[in-house]
DNA sequence: AGCACGCCGACT
DNA sequence: GTCGGCGTGCTC
């Protein structure tokens, strides 16, 4: 795709073709219908609409809202020849449809290139970028009559609740809306009505459309000067110039990225240019939200995924107004109808969140780099850990790569310590999962005052049990996984689908049940552990410390997560257990100790991408330890000492990790040298199942004979079933993403979801479970 | 997605 | 004889 560069001021431009008292026309796309819809509008509408443009049309019997995506251009009178030649008569769009923007052509020239990437409908796009228009009417409101003023007489005839309503707005400025009144004064539709009639009140409407979606009320920072390392990354990005350019920009946390992000991006907004960011869970860093604001000093629009619709629709629409023009937001802030963009940022451009894991499965990370493609911009990508695929691209001097090797505070580097757990007996360990030098650094650290973070990913107590009977090992009745066993919420849980149920105290195998005899051995083994468990065994070595967990477990909301991070900031909790959550929590000085517990958990898994999410997890959860005054310590547990993944995030050489990872890729003919085109076909009944994917897979190896695809498989998916639905998969893989789009399409066409099996496609899978 | 039409089973 | 089940198909 060439890079497109559209007028930017598509605001109302003139509709060509029309001529006074001729026709007028316009095609529509009517998410979540597939196709075009093409309607004419009246005479008083000329001029009024623009490509983008939600309006109102009648469709069947009904009415609905429609995106204009073109207008009174060739391709309409197309289109009416067409529906006259099949007897098609074309609507009038509604009689009272009032327009609002909700993008301009730039921005469906992306989403267009979106649907073309995917071999998606437009209308899926757009349903998916564009949030449900909700219509702002104006609200009804209330202030004191102009007409005749409140008299003392007057007010003595009034009941209590009128009198209230009529002090309210007399201290008022502004008139107040009636539902504030109906809730503040107990005010009734028919008490106002009466007051009205009494010429003491006037009905006003408060259009509260002219808000603006975030306040700039946050107290100025002044900028901090920048190190040298930040400088130059500032002017050799700079020195890029305004036009497309992509960067990496490679630093540890800490090292200073938020800060050169500002300066760019206010670089940008000086020259009168809008900046969009891009971040993994927005919702979770209220800090960097107020930073941006403060720093900024302007509205800025946040866009994340608790927003109600109404919400929604305002920061969308304060944007496409232009009233808003910088918006920082998680994957779906992507599709943000900035104009003029002159800066894209992807922070943690690694994240796996910024891959959409169902429907369309975008990238936000690589959408940008075409966003910024089209409109001619520049983008940046931040990270310590940088994808594979961006740190190739670095390589190849298809972007500017930029290290920031200092830490801000000076801080000294970490040191690591790796243990062997093979080589420890058993009676040796502190506890089951805590060896003697995990438990020596942790002791220290708590000793001197400092707080630990204690890396376990797996979460619940024990990943399963298991019959000391029989050896039957209890899994998911719908999924082809075990039942992880959660002792605060006395469960067995599925991680796949959540079914829960009580441990039973009968093996459902073979009818064992527990002893009454204290002494006697449980029916069920717990095999495995998590979170909950090195809990526990913390709590037993350190019987003083303060611990907490942050898993999905004990923060199931945002506010969860952020009240157990505050606790952690303000030294409540000296030990902190955790997930992968606790690897992207935001500066907390205090923390000079890092344990993990199984570095290798999810470096098995079936997956090319196993050792490189490996590397990132354990190399950010590091990054944790020692800011500022204290120098950090690292314990990471292991029974696979040698992996590079290990080493060399012990070693902290990321660039060897990524040299050697990208080799191996390079051999193995993976991505981002080959393009990958994952299809998984699930149905209840796995022969069906079966059936489709194999016809699905030969269908693909005729295709592969024209094309440069090679085609894997069917085989089982490794998790063989989810959700009772059991699962093949096929992969594709070719040189060239195009050959992948094509064969993608024509699969498209002929299998897809019905009845009883169910199709999704996936390019650039990121996902092989 | 709605909302029709449409063709087969139990009821005022 | 009707009311209503949800299968198929269309909406400019």
């Amino acid at each position: 795709m060439s890079p497109i560069q559209l007028p930017l001021t598509s605001e109302k431009l003139p509709e060509s073709g029309v001529e006074a008292g001729s026709r007028a026309f316009c095609t529509t796309v009517i998410p979540p219908l597939d196709g075009e819809f093409i309607y004419e509008y009246g005479v008083s509408t000329h001029g009024h609409l623009a490509v983008g443009d939600v309006i109102e049309v009648p469709l069947g019997r009904r009415t609905t809202n429609a995106f204009i995506v073109s207008l009174n251009s060739d391709k309409e009178a197309k289109t009416l020849e067409q529906m006259e030649a099949r007897g098609v008569s074309i609507r009038m769009i509604s009689r009272e449809s009032t327009s609002q923007r909700a993008f301009s052509p730039q921005h469906l020239s992306f989403y267009e290139w979106i649907a073309r990437y995917y071999a998606e409908p437009l209308s899926k796009i757009l349903d998916l970028a564009i949030p449900a228009p909700a219509v702002t009417k104006p609200q009804r409101g209330y202030r004191l009559s102009t007409v005749s003023s409140l008299s003392q007489t007057e007010a003595l005839s009034l009941g209590p609740i009128q009198s209230r309503v009529t002090e309210l707005l007399k201290s008022a400025l502004d008139p107040i809306l009636a539902s504030t009144l109906k809730s503040k004064c107990g005010a009734s539709a028919a008490t106002l009505r009466s007051l009205v009639q009494k010429n003491l009140i006037e009905e006003v409407l408060i259009d509260k459309t002219d808000q603006i979606s975030a306040s700039a009320d946050l107290l100025a920072i002044e900028a901090p000067s920048l190190n040298d390392e930040q400088q130059s990354a500032v002017t050799a990005i700079k020195n890029l110039g305004d036009g497309f350019s992509g960067t990496l920009i490679q630093g540890v946390t800490g090292s200073g990225k938020t800060e050169i992000y500002l300066t760019l991006i206010l670089e940008a907004l000086q020259k009168g240019l809008s900046a969009l960011v891009v971040v993994p869970e927005i919702a979770l860093t209220p800090q960097l939200t107020e930073r941006f604001i403060s720093r900024l000093q302007i509205p800025v629009a946040v866009l994340h995924s608790s927003l109600k619709p109404k919400e929604r629709w305002r920061h969308w629409s304060d944007i496409v107004s232009g009233r808003v023009r910088v918006a920082i937001g998680a994957r779906s802030a992507i599709f943000a109808p900035l104009h003029n963009l002159g800066l894209i940022v992807v922070d943690e451009e690694h994240d796996s969140s910024f891959k959409q894991g169902e429907g369309i499965r975008y990238h936000a990370r690589d959408l940008a780099l075409v966003r910024a493609k089209l409109c001619s911009c520049p983008v940046i990508l931040g990270s310590a850990t940088p994808s594979l695929e961006s740190y190739n691209n670095a390589l190849s001097g298809k972007y500017l790569h930029v290290h920031l090797r200092q830490k801000y505070h000076d801080a000294a580097q970490s040191t690591f310590e790796i243990v062997d757990l093979n080589t420890i007996k058993p009676w040796k360990m502190k506890s089951k999962s805590i060896s003697p030098n995990f438990f020596l650094g942790l002791k220290k650290t708590l000793d001197k005052g400092g707080q630990a973070f204690v890396l376990y990913n797996k979460r619940g107590f024990a990943s399963y049990l298991q019959c000391s009977s029989c050896e039957h090992v209890l899994g998911c009745p719908h999924c082809s996984v075990t039942l992880t066993f959660h002792r605060n919420a006395h469960s067995l849980i599925c991680h796949q689908c959540s079914f829960t149920m009580v441990p039973p105290a009968i093996c459902l195998a073979c009818g064992a049940h527990e002893k009454l005899d204290h002494d006697a051995e449980p029916i069920f083994a717990h095999r495995g552990s998590g979170t909950e468990r090195v809990h526990e065994e913390l709590g037993q070595l350190f019987p003083t410390a303060r611990i907490a967990v942050l898993d999905r477990d004990t923060a199931s909301s945002v506010q969860d997560y952020v009240e157990i991070l505050r606790r952690v900031r303000e030294r409540e909790v000296d030990i902190l257990v955790g997930t992968q959550m606790i690897a992207k929590g935001h500066d907390l000085p205090g923390v000079i100790f890092v344990g993990i517990v199984d570095s290798d958990v999810g470096l098995h898994i079936p997956d090319f991408r196993a050792a490189e999410r490996s590397f990132q997890l354990l190399t950010q959860v590091a990054g944790r330890a020692g800011r500022r005054s204290e120098q950090g310590h690292v314990v990471l547990q292991t029974r696979v000492p040698s992996h590079p993944s290990l080493v060399l995030t012990a070693s902290s050489k990321y660039d060897e990790f990524a040299e050697q990872e990208l080799a191996m890729r390079k051999s193995l003919h993976y991505p981002p040298f080959h393009k990958l085109l994952r299809v998984i076909v699930s149905a209840a009944d796995r022969s069906v199942a079966l059936k489709m994917a194999a016809e699905l897979a030969q269908f693909a190896s005729k295709l592969s004979e024209q094309l440069k695809i090679q085609v894997l498989g069917p085989a089982p998916a490794p998790i063989e079933k989810i959700r009772t639905l059991w699962r093949y998969h096929i992969l594709m893989r070719s040189p060239s993403v195009a050959s992948l789009q094509h064969a993608m399409k024509q699969l498209k066409r002929n299998y897809y979801s019905k009845d009883d099996t169910r199709v999704s496609y996936d390019l650039d899978p990121h996902d092989m479970l």
